[in-house]
DNA sequence: TGAGAGTTTGGACTATCAGTACAACACAGG
DNA sequence: CCTGTGTTGTACTGATAGTCCAAACTCTCA
């Protein structure tokens, strides 16, 4: 895959909607090149196929996710209000791009089946969740995880479905409503808790 | 789609390996035909085409998921434990179905696009669920939820994707490793306890 | 100004494969 | 033996992903 203009990057969104509503092999080559008004032609000359424009997308996505889940891990406060900020962040940034994430999500597979989005994602999430929830137990604000990888993959999980699920619905919520069920879940757990003791 | 031969069915799911590899548009109906040893034009006798077949295979998967799960959620105990039951038994399910597993999340869009499926997957989880976390309000071993409905698509948004994971991985932890550590998030939360409260 | 490199595009072409058509065959029950 | 229901091989059609190429266009550097 070529270096890729700004221009045409930003042509190729217009796209992303397309793929998220019919599936990517539902989609012709034809129907991209029309929705996003680059000639075929011209996507062969920068992408080998189908799958690659689709895995420009979802790496954008992802970018954009890493980008603002660095901000939130790396802000002030304990651990745990940081986590909720990713929570925050993940989310703003799948309600600000919902038919990417739609087709991130409604093509997980194929996205787990290109190496290249694995990586993105683990360094989009995975790794600074898990610093971050290692940092939660130095400070006291979160409970030591004896499997942070396999915990921050979770939180990953509760998220995205989260996300996912307003994305298709058309987001008739806020997203700090959302936000906050998530990150009180997350946190706080579904057990009821004593009075006095709790995160965020 | 015709009703399918019980024979005929067991075969089929040696191609869920196959779409569960490469993907749904990447699997040629010849090679679901060779795979399952099912001719080409017997497929096309009982499916209108490829997307009818995945969806019997997922229909399937969820079908056993909510026959677990059903059993999980009216078994004897506090909701707290029986919660935790049904995380154990979609992992269950999960785990023993790798591929079909890998499948359905991997072609969750389209699972998504299918009607009959989200209608599945509501009647195999969400609802039970749902009736579950209100049972927990009732008897004070679970917290009253605001939104029953998104907390349970949450909660199978955690252990969907921490099946998957395993699934993916291939399953180098047991599964009660798994679901016990799925639970204990879901229940407990990530922020600490104070002590002598908590669920399961 | 103009040569040359890289980019953009239309349009024709090929190869692959989903899905169809149909005839032959198997095998049941009456 | 006849008729209906399933089963299968084979040949076919149509759609479309991806290729090829030549013409045009743009930018840069001399």
């Amino acid at each position: 895959m070529r270096e890729l203009p700004v221009q045409l990057a930003t042509k190729l969104y217009g796209a992303a909607e397309l793929i998220a509503d019919q599936g990517l092999d539902n989609t012709k080559i034809d129907d991209i090149a029309e929705a996003s008004g680059v000639p075929k032609a011209t996507l062969y000359y920068y992408f080998t196929g189908k799958e690659e424009i689709l895995a420009f997308l979802l790496k954008d996505l992802l970018t954009a996710i890493a980008g603002d889940v660095a901000v939130a891990v790396s802000a002030e406060g304990r651990a745990s209000e940081r986590l909720a900020g990713v929570v925050r962040a993940q989310l703003g940034v799948m309600l600000r791009n919902p038919a990417s994430c739609r087709a991130l999500v409604g093509d997980l597979g194929r996205a787990t089946r290109l190496p290249e989005l694995a990586a993105a994602l683990s360094a989009a999430f995975y790794e600074p969740v898990e610093k971050l929830l290692r940092e939660g137990a130095e400070d006291g604000s979160l409970r030591r995880a004896e499997d942070p990888m396999s915990e921050a993959v979770m939180i990953f999980g509760t998220v995205t479905i989260a996300g996912l699920m307003e994305a298709i619905m058309g987001a008739h919520r806020e997203m700090d409503a959302i936000a906050n069920g998530v990150a009180r879940l997350l946190l706080d757990g579904l057990a009821p808790r004593s009075p006095g003791a709790t995160g965020a």
